[in-house]
DNA sequence: AGTTGGCACTCAATCGTGACGAGTGCCAGA
DNA sequence: TCTGGCACTCGTCACGATTGAGTGCCAACT
């Protein structure tokens, strides 16, 4: 089929394309692949692959570069999975395996991951959305100002200061400490802001009124810090340095992409939906949300204990990029901080 | 005296410089600046200038550019201070006045200083080794899994697992409690790492051999905790895209910049020592520790409450910026900071 | 129908050339 | 000590010729 043999050249294209990083064209081809046809033919393949808006050249009399749907029929059809070496696969254990919190197991994948890519690494902090309270302690600093420390089943801890309206007791502390807690704790994020904002009113007159003015504060500001989306935002990045290769279209490119680092807004946006078990999102150039980003492409995986994608990690790197690599590589850390986050 | 006239013209020479990118010509040097003298004597003070090594010329026939040297003069006596406007004033208060808790204060800070100065900024956090212990907590996960959490004087707070080596109960864990508290509480840093250590065999047969080993688990895990250097090493980044500026001379000095920026072991060196009240350290490219930023220059200033310099906080660019400028904004932001820090 | 060799054509990149001009150094004179 | 003048340097720019990789198309071949 003549069929396979143009997916063969478009194949050939991107990988010489990705390697070489010039326009290639049709003898270069022929005499790098194997494939056992005439230069002649190869351009009236690639005149049609052109025709579909696979390729395209730069100016006439010059080789042919991929487009962004070239690209994405390579990803989703013409590239074979590149599993890792045993000694990567080493690599990424060992290197991960020392970790001692969490976030040092962030840190560390960021920078893991950038070199591993010679991309740019983005991973997000474990979302507060599906993970569970683990514990809630009150400690009073001073008679009216408390210190609320929440503690997540991913091991995060967010504090808050209350500033009281009255005095607080360390009896009243203590009772209102064990409110909390059953309220919250082992409740996944959603339920347990409910319970703490149904607990309220309901205090059946434990106390006098700015007793449950107290409580309405701290249950209220527990709620907040859960909620909190500023929270969802946390994101590391790593290996900015891997943009000092980008070469040609700097400023086109590095700028905006710089600026998107800063904007963790924007990069969350970027890095997409979470996606679980084994499934990696591409999402090449202008496929993405913003136009200033046309000529860079994401690779994305959801990561979790127990398959649940509790955040994304990936990387982001110019259009021409090594797929394959990238993508197993992605697939390969996401795997292995999951399998950590499971211990923890 | 011919002396003054040859300095106001190195300082010309280094406004229009840092104004115009471009070497700078005796010619364009009278027009734009009211020196009452002809071009050919500004030549010849241009000859007598280069000769003392503070400007030279990238090629016969080109105009002149400022040295290390002649930077260095230019700010150590050349420059006048360039005062904050009060429209400036107002909005550096106003930014950093939203803040609500210690990373918000450096997060805003890092993000102000790199739009007043248009480069990269850099903040570190306050160091432990001054501030002191307002508080410490002890939480019972399980039985024999202890949280220590640590608050400190300037906000932070730091947490520490505890694997215990036998179950305690509610009771002693009070006692802990108290014990670390009264060990540590108050104290600076130093002290208290000192005083905890203290505790452990002095305890008087307060109970079994096994709530020994409690607390010396205990006492050791904070112990650690104060003293971590880790904890002296965090950073805040921001401005990064302002490199995207750098134009000319890309790879020999964003690239490794953009690696400094990843190592915060490298960053801290280049911030160098916290200088107090007021004074701005300028370090001038060459000057530096790093052949690599030969091109590359660093302002910074030490902040905290109550002139303390507990951090330094400063911005890193191309030897060629605007000092003046540069200096007051990093001063100015310092200032607010460290009053923002005296309050909380 | 599909493949191949041949051939004319296109056009970016490279190189050399010459004019231009900003800027210098130096010197003689005020 | 300053100034005007002048010859000189050398990077930059514009122009043109050359080169060569690569294409598209057509006629011939299988």
């Amino acid at each position: 089929m003549q069929e396979d043999r143009r997916l063969a050249v478009l194949r050939a294209i991107v990988e010489d394309y990705v390697a070489t990083e010039e326009p290639v064209g049709s003898k270069s081809l022929v005499e790098r692949h194997g494939l056992g046809v005439s230069p002649a033919t190869v351009r009236n393949d690639m005149a049609v692959l052109e025709d579909e808006g696979y390729i395209t050249q730069p100016h006439t009399s010059a080789g042919r570069v991929p487009t962004d749907k070239g690209y994405r029929l390579f990803v989703d059809r013409l590239s074979t999975v590149k599993p890792m070496t045993s000694a990567e696969k080493r690599a990424i254990s060992s290197f991960l395996d020392g970790a001692v919190d969490l976030d040092d197991v962030v840190t560390r994948s960021v920078r893991l991951l950038s070199q591993l890519t010679r991309q740019v690494a983005v991973v997000q902090y474990p979302t507060l959305s599906r993970s569970t309270v683990r514990h809630v302690e009150l400690v009073a600093l001073t008679p009216n100002r408390l210190l609320a420390v929440l503690i997540l089943s991913t091991g995060r801890v967010e504090q808050r200061l209350v500033e009281l309206p009255t005095e607080l007791s360390e009896d009243a502390l203590a009772d209102l400490r064990s409110q909390v807690n059953q309220a919250a704790t082992g409740q996944v994020i959603a339920d347990a802001v409910r319970r703490l904002r149904e607990t309220v009113p309901t205090t059946p007159g434990a106390g006098p009124d700015r007793d449950q003015g107290i409580t309405r504060a701290v249950a209220e500001t527990l709620a907040d810090a859960m909620e909190d989306h500023r929270s969802d935002e946390r994101i590391a990045v790593g290996g900015a340095a891997n943009l000092a290769r980008y070469g040609d279209s700097f400023d086109s490119a590095v700028r905006p992409l710089l600026e998107a680092l800063e904007e963790h807004v924007v990069l969350l946006k970027l890095l997409g939906e979470a996606t679980v078990g084994g499934t990696v999102t591409v999402r090449i150039g202008a496929e993405g949300p913003y136009e200033q980003l046309a000529s860079t492409s994401v690779v994305a995986t959801g990561y979790g204990p127990r398959d649940e994608a509790l955040a994304t990690l990936g990387i982001v790197g110019p259009t021409r990029m090594d797929y394959p690599g990238t993508m197993s590589a992605v697939r390969a850390v996401a795997r292995y901080v999951s399998r950590i986050l499971d211990e923890g």
